[in-house]
DNA sequence: GGCAAACGTGAACGCTGTTGACTTTTTTGA
DNA sequence: TCAAAAAAGTCAACAGCGTTCACGTTTGCC
């Protein structure tokens, strides 16, 4: 954060005779490059690799120059979101069912959100300035108020939607920068050890144990997403 | 991380002349001392605050004395993780209807969780060594289980949980790290913008939008919670 | 053409997790 | 009982991150 001008930090200036050339206005770096070039990089190598360093090296740019374009790194980690959200679902056209629309919008938005742990939390930090994020809103509002639910009701179930699929992200995206050898501990081990190990002391855990993998496969969000629109469904029949 | 020995770091050795005490073995340390002051740290000044500094200067040791106990931090928050849940449910006998057996341990494992975003996802690496945790799962599945599900349906419906639970939290964890004036920005917007803005191109919007709010109340995750176990009970019902 | 604004640069800061060699204390085994 | 090994804590330092601030260059405006 920038200090108030009242209190300058108290530095060594730096000689005038070893300093460099200063940047001058090339105009050639926008929000919309930097965003592009950070979405690029944490496809390539996670959302670890998402450093002003980074950018700069890609870019052929200091990495302060990043901060004429976002304040910090959560303005730009908002900024990601968005953007995310335009190209996966700008132009969206609402499905005639309503649960396929609501499904859509919400998987499209997890696998933007899943950019970064901290993405999710910050889209809902701040009442979002983008057009398709209201239309996205609209939408899956929409399509509660379809099913008869009133305006209070539909949103109490689209806070629902959100926190599930934004928490998803967030804990997948968080689960997905962990080392690979951490990671793969899990699958190998609830097959092995309690099929023998304490099946009289946990019974049910021995029995579902070969089940208790595949919580981060696309196809579960969508089978607990499934899980969630059912009891939309049957409580707004509920209200009729 | 400890690099293979067969490659030491080029690094420039101490001059011994100047080379203070070394610590000894004191033998107050202990992974349960660090884990409780870590609690105790994140309680006070929120998850940021747990640094091995932080941890040094409670304990009056050394930072880089935490690395006899832990490996790395990860191991710290994975074994936080646990302790936290030891702490809210060792012990918890499972509550004579399903479904309250399911709300209670989900609520406060969600409260647990809540002690850092990286939490959640650490414990979904690794198969847990606790038996608080392995007793918890049981119950889950048990409480499913008693539904009339089988083992492989009870474990799918399981994993939907933990997804909505630690996911719920590591969000919400995120959400809590970021400045206050950030987070309190969006509940006036909510308010004042949409009442007046934009009715005519997002009229669901607007009409919910005085409702857009609380997504972070314990509540609300409890609102959630029990629209999943409604599905699940009505899904078990279409099995029976 | 000169000045102000915009924007990029470079040096440095503060902070974090972490490493590795050293020191001190405790434990072990003969 | 003593010496050696193990355990555990210390210290100095590293690499890397986000960030700040003063400086330098380029662009736009009057």
């Amino acid at each position: 954060m920038r200090k108030s001008p009242t209190e300058p930090a108290p530095r060594r200036r730096p000689d005038p005779a070893t300093r460099g050339p200063g940047g001058g206005r090339r105009h050639f770096l926008n929000r919309e490059l930097l965003l592009d070039t950070a979405i690029a990089v944490i496809e390539k190598d996670g959302h670890e690799a998402l450093t002003f360093r980074r950018l700069g090296a890609e870019l052929d740019v200091a990495p302060t120059a990043v901060y004429r374009h976002f304040a910090d790194k959560d303005e730009l980690l908002r900024a990601l979101g968005e953007r995310l959200i335009e190209h996966a679902l700008d132009g969206y056209e609402p499905a005639p069912e309503w649960r396929r629309t609501v499904r859509e919008v919400a998987v499209a938005a997890r696998r933007a959100y899943l950019a970064h742990p901290r993405v999710g939390a910050l889209a809902l930090a701040r009442v979002t300035s983008s057009d398709v994020s209201f239309r996205l809103t609209d939408i899956c509002l929409g399509a509660f108020r379809s099913l008869g639910l009133d305006a209070a009701d539909a949103a109490r179930y689209y806070l629902a939607l959100v926190d599930m699929t934004l928490g998803s992200a967030s804990l997948e995206s968080a689960f997905a920068a962990l080392d690979p050898a951490t990671r793969a501990a899990d699958d190998a081990v609830w097959g092995a050890e309690f099929l023998t190990a304490s099946a009289e002391r946990f019974p049910s855990l021995a029995a579902s144990a070969p089940y208790m993998t595949g919580a981060f496969r696309d196809d579960h969000f969508e089978f607990t997403l499934g899980l969630l629109l059912d009891a939309i469904e049957l409580r707004a029949a509920g209200h009729a």
